[in-house]
DNA sequence: TTGAAAGCGTTACCAC
DNA sequence: GTGGTAACGCTTTCAA
């Protein structure tokens, strides 16, 4: 087992300091070009390669950026991610990934192992988080973004939009076209923050436009799509008939359910109407397409971007709150 | 800007000495209880966060297993990551996730990125490499193993199948169910090598069966999906009619093709048949559903993760070659 | 059961 | 333009 080549080696070889080769290696022009390019050639055919985690210990800057997503299998998260990984990386900056599959017991363990690696920024999907989870972020004093909600108390930064108000837009558009009798269909209670903050906007716009009660359909543990959705319809049976309105968590949800009504032969939106969440691609392609609010995933990922590039610039001292906004999108089931 | 909490400023609270905190955050039996109690203890209220870089950097070891998917917005590939994801947690491992969009040259950077790391095994996604890339990795002297694949010349462990097989369980269960007039609805020629893998083989598997000859539709760059899809059917119009059978590269294309195919008012699998790829949840739930091949997304990750635990453990010196197979699936589109 | 010393490979800082 | 020294936070090794 051959050891390996550090810069020592290399300085040896070519006859100058370990601290010229560390300069010459990142083309430091105080070092004269002959001695560069002579380091340069012998470090190559010496077989040396640079040690990051060496680099990183002794800068104390890792060149990570953590996030945390509550799940990877959702199309508009990954969206977010690969806005964030394409723009972070002109930066020089890794995304390092966590998921807590919406579990927020997780988060703080996860949380926790991605501090441990010295991410130079955190990014949080999600305003809401165990008291020891913003103890520990708030301790690490790194750069804190948390993504695609407007929470009231934030830890740092905030890039996002409020779900409340989005879910509302869905509602008010329901009333206005004649739908009283609504049933929400979502996660199970506690599992899912942001399902949970939309499930109880749906309910407040009902009373604020005087509607009966909402019925609560529960769909299962997050994360709910497609299948849950159906399964949820399916298990109501012909009950469904004493809905004219399902206002669903997601666009797949509402995909879900959308399959489940038309088989039983039920016309949308003559029927019942539908709506979903997120602008999912499935809510275009699908026949009706899907009414429902456009949340901008990719947008969100562009903002942050730009926030940390003037954190790290120190153009902003003080904590950004910036409202990405969303916009209501009518489709064919409403 | 306050200092970060090391291992020196526990000891020194709780009144031992660094030595004796590390081995009591790591849980070995040959410090007392108590001892190893209060220093817990005193290290959560003292908001100790562990450094993972500097334990990396001591042992040589970086905890890290890197991963390279084509494309991180994909149901299946997330699904393998997941499974990957939790079961290396177990080993003490994180995932770092490289993503190259589907860009041939994109692989080397990536690689290279990823490889500077030093994580302690790589995942790749695919069989097919450019030379540099392969040069890369050869002399990386890590685990390496190549995912979603059987290539014919392996870089070192396989887990995956076959997608020419795959392929042509579809175009032979179309066959014996009376089609042959056949087109395949896939990504632009090069882009994307799975994709390019399953067109010649239901192109070969056509000529085996003395079928006229597949006509190919391109529906642009990969990644393609559920709008390429529709576009592409869209865009040839009522000329669809010249075919009985539309096999497309993906479910999500598949379901794309389905609803432009529903729009025009003709009726699957009457007067088409559609076929997708992979068993996506979108399958199960379009309506009908369509007819697919399951390849078992969270199996290759568990198999991956059984294999690396072997590799690790030494049990497996020569490089395996692990065939997870996959199964055709009928739906109501053929 | 606990501690002291040394060092992993790099770079900041200061000297020359 | 180049070099010496020290240090980043942890764990291996040996000693008590």
């Amino acid at each position: 087992m051959s050891t390996r080549v550090t810069m020592r080696d290399v300085a040896q070889a070519v006859g100058v300091s370990p601290m010229t080769v560390s300069r010459a290696l990142r083309d430091d022009p105080t070092v004269s070009e002959p001695t560069r390019e002579k380091i340069r050639q012998t470090a190559q055919s010496m077989g040396y390669v640079y040690d990051t985690t060496a680099r990183a210990f002794r800068t104390q800057k890792s060149g990570f950026v953590a996030v945390t997503l509550p799940s990877v299998n959702n199309a508009n998260f990954a969206e977010t991610f690969r806005a964030l990984s394409n723009g972070l990386e002109a930066a020089g900056l890794q995304l390092l990934l966590g998921s807590s599959n919406y579990r927020v017991e997780k988060e703080e363990q996860l949380v926790r192992q991605l501090l441990a690696r010295n991410p130079e920024a955190l990014i949080l999907t999600g305003g809401h988080h165990s008291q020891a989870t913003r103890d520990l972020v708030r301790s690490a004093g790194m750069p804190i973004v948390e993504m695609w909600d407007l929470p009231d108390d934030p830890l740092g930064h905030v890039v996002g939009f409020s779900n409340a108000n989005a879910m509302a837009l869905i509602v008010d558009h329901l009333v206005q076209t004649g739908r009283r009798k609504l049933a929400f269909v979502g996660a199970s209670k506690g599992a899912d923050m942001r399902g949970a903050v939309r499930r109880e906007a749906v309910i407040e716009a009902a009373q604020r436009h005087g509607l009966p009660p909402v019925k609560l359909m529960d769909a299962g543990p997050a994360p709910v799509s497609m299948r849950h959705g159906r399964a949820a319809i399916d298990h109501l049976g012909r009950d469904v008939g004493q809905f004219d309105a399902l206002v669903c968590v997601s666009d797949p949800v509402a995909f879900g359910c959308l399959s489940a009504v038309q088989r039983m032969g039920l016309r949308v939106p003559d029927d019942l109407a539908i709506t979903g969440f997120g602008h999912f691609e499935i809510a275009k392609v699908a026949n009706p397409c899907i009414t429902t609010v456009n949340v901008q995933a990719e947008h969100i990922g562009h903002e942050v971007v730009a926030l940390l590039g003037a954190v790290f610039d120190n153009a902003a001292d003080t904590p950004q709150r910036i409202d990405v906004g969303c916009t209501f999108v009518r489709g064919e089931t409403s």
